[in-house]
DNA sequence: ATAATGACTTTCA
DNA sequence: TTGAAAGCCATTA
């Protein structure tokens, strides 16, 4: 409640991909892209990740399923991606040989 | 108002 | 498979 005022997000462009993640299924991941897609945001992959980047850490918002296109924890470049993985493993996402989620297993498939 | 930044994606080589 | 470049545009200073 503290950062909303500065552009009036109530409206705003945030509010839609909040709603997005926080319909991905436990033990699912989808990708920015994929977020934005369905918030109706195509090609704004990039504002997604502002948009959880803006989150509170308490936020009831499920950031920690969204991970990049190919299928790996993008967090700030590097660092605190390792406690997210444990998130996501304890939600049943199992990670492949690179570190990274196979998304035709895990990908969240949402309905058109 | 302009300028710089940035949890990305896709395409081409 | 990796690497580099262009595109997207809201937020912040």
């Amino acid at each position: 409640v503290t950062a909303r005022r500065s552009t009036g997000e109530s409206t705003g462009t945030y509010a839609r991909i909040y709603a997005v993640v926080r319909r991905i299924p436990r033990g699912r991941v989808a990708t920015y892209g994929q977020v934005a897609r369905v918030a109706g945001l195509p090609g704004r992959a990039r504002q997604v990740g502002y948009a959880l980047a803006a989150l509170k850490p308490s936020t009831a918002v499920p950031w920690q399923r969204v991970v990049n296109a190919a299928g790996a924890i993008s967090l700030r470049t590097s660092g605190g991606g390792v406690s997210q993985r444990l998130l996501l493993e304890r939600e049943g996402v199992r990670f492949g040989a690179a570190d990274r989620i196979p998304l035709e297993q895990f990908g969240w498939r949402p309905r058109r």
